[in-house]
Formats: structure tokens, sequence, C-alpha cells
DNA sequence: ATAGATCTCCGGCAGC
DNA sequence: TGCTGCCGGAGATCTA
């Protein structure tokens, strides 16, 4: 599941892979992540263009051309590989885009809940998707008194309101428990609840985790590949995540799993308490 | 207006 | 070997 680190692995790797290259074909295939609109602007306004910029936002990549912008959401299971020559499509991949270079980028994506779309040059904030995003995590641009503000609206679990894009962009879940621990929160707290210690703690470990993970090329749990094919490294520093019935890394306890608003929650009973 | 609950999409994979 | 059910980001829809 590609979260904030994961993919802003994918945007620095393509940083330094794919600016300034003449794209001189496109292969789109499928409508589910690629609507018939963005397909047509693909293969229209596309070609013979080159990537100028590559940003992140929240989970969201975003490659801009001279007058477009291409977004990327790499849902569930999306990857945005980079091969040096040719290659052969899989049964999975949605977009193909060549290089003058023989070089080639690929989107895959079995389970297609990523989405790709085309805009014209636009600031981000004007691109629908990124509009309703929340606060950057790693841009030191969260107070805690705004924060704290907006967790007293909210009488969800902490866990649940961390992962609400609209409020703080690119934590999923895997992050998400993770970061709880790190801040010694118990997920099930509700937001509104926290003290102003744990909203400290809370930011500093999201900054903390975040950028462990991104030093670490990512998290592959079970199919993360980073913009080479590379997998991650950061599944061997998980304090928590996939972690179940180990012993805790801080107390005596031993790492528990629950469902948490349907989702996989994994936490220590002993250092996490209401 | 806003928070929260529920539903939906899809295919790899665990479990039987 | 083959079948069934589970899982999950985020948007849509409904309720309170």
């Amino acid at each position: 599941m590609p979260e904030l680190p994961e993919v802003e692995t994918i945007r620095s790797a393509l940083a330094r892979l794919v600016l300034g290259k003449r794209i001189c074909q496109v292969r789109v295939a499928g409508k589910r992540v690629i609507d018939p609109l963005t397909k047509k602007h693909i293969r229209k306004e596309i070609l013979d263009h080159r990537f100028v910029t590559c940003l992140r936002r929240g989970k969201y990549l975003i490659l801009q051309g001279k007058d477009f912008s291409l977004l990327f959401h790499l849902g569930m299971s999306g990857s945005l590989i980079f091969f040096p020559k040719s290659k052969t499509p899989g049964k999975h991949t949605h977009l193909l885009i060549r290089f003058h270079d023989g070089s080639e980028l690929h989107y895959a994506d079995p389970r297609t809940f990523g989405r790709i779309r085309f805009y014209p040059l636009l600031p981000l904030e004007r691109i629908p998707e990124l509009s309703r995003l929340g606060w950057e995590p790693l841009d030191g641009g969260i107070s805690l008194s705004e924060l704290g503000k907006a967790f007293k609206r909210r009488s969800a679990p902490i866990k649940q309101v961390i992962m609400d894009q609209r409020l703080i962009a690119g934590i999923g879940n895997i992050y998400a428990s993770e970061i709880l621990f790190d801040s010694s929160i118990d997920p099930w707290k509700p937001a509104r609840d926290l003290t102003r210690p744990e909203l400290g703690r809370l930011r500093r470990a999201m900054e903390r985790v975040l950028s462990a993970a991104i030093d670490e090329g990512g998290t592959s749990i079970i199919s993360f590949q980073d913009a080479e094919g590379r997998r991650g490294g950061h599944q061997n520093s998980l304090q928590v995540y996939s972690r179940i019935e180990s012993p805790c890394p801080r107390c005596e306890g031993i790492i528990l799993k629950r469902n948490l608003g349907g989702r996989a929650t994994y936490y220590c009973p002993g250092c996490q308490r209401k």
C-alpha cells in the first residue's frame, strides 16, 4: 500500500530518471484507472513533450510537463516503474510511456484502485483531488493549536482521524499504527481527548516515522516496489505493524492486532493506554 | 454544515 | 488442485 513514504521514494527516483526526456510513444490500456477523457488527453497532448517536474502531495504523485499535469494515485497495488530499456508490458499495465532514449515508464495496477488523471497546468491547489487534502506532515506547517482545534471536533478514534486525508495528507494504515506506537497513544482514544503532551508527541512521531521510512526507501510488506523495481527496507524497522504477538520493543507487553473501523490495527496494550 | 457510518470497486492470496 | 471469503483508499450516499 503506497503511503507518503513510498510515493516520496518513487518521486525522488523519477525526478532523477525521467525528467527532460522526450516522450515518443504512449500506450493506454483499460478504462478504470484511466478514464476515457484522460486517455484521449494523454494520447493527444503528451507525445513529443517532456516531464519537467515531479511532485508529491499526500499520496498523490504529479508529473508535470510544460503545460500539463499528470496526476497519479497508486491506490492499493499501483506501481510506477522505470525501465532503462524497452520491456513487454504485464497484463496489469495501464500506462506505458516510452522515452526517446528507449527507456520506459510503466504504470501497473492489478486491483485497479489507483487513478491517473490529466489536467492542464494548474496550481496544485486547483486540482480537485489535491484541493481536498489537509496538512503535509513533513512540511513543518502544522501548528499544535490548529491541530488541537481540528481534533476537538472529532470524537472518532485518533487512528481514523490521522488517516483522514482531508485533515492530514499521506498517512495510511501502516504508518498510522507506527506513529501511534511511537507516540504511545491508544489508537482508540477519541481525537478530541488528546492531551497537549500527546499532541506534541504525535506531531513529532509523524515526522520521525515518515522520515525514517523515506530514508529506508519505503515499506515493502507484500508488493511495494520503487521506481526501479526494488523493494524498500523499512519493513524491517516496523515496530508494531504486522508484528502480531511479537514482544513489544519498548515494554514487557505483546503486540496485538485488532480491528478499528474495519482496518487492521497493531498496538501494544502495555504502552498505548487511554 | 458537518461528522460518522456504510457501501462500492478489484484481484491476490490465505485458508480450507 | 480448486473454491470461497477477506482485505483495503477514497469517493458517494445516507443519516443524525
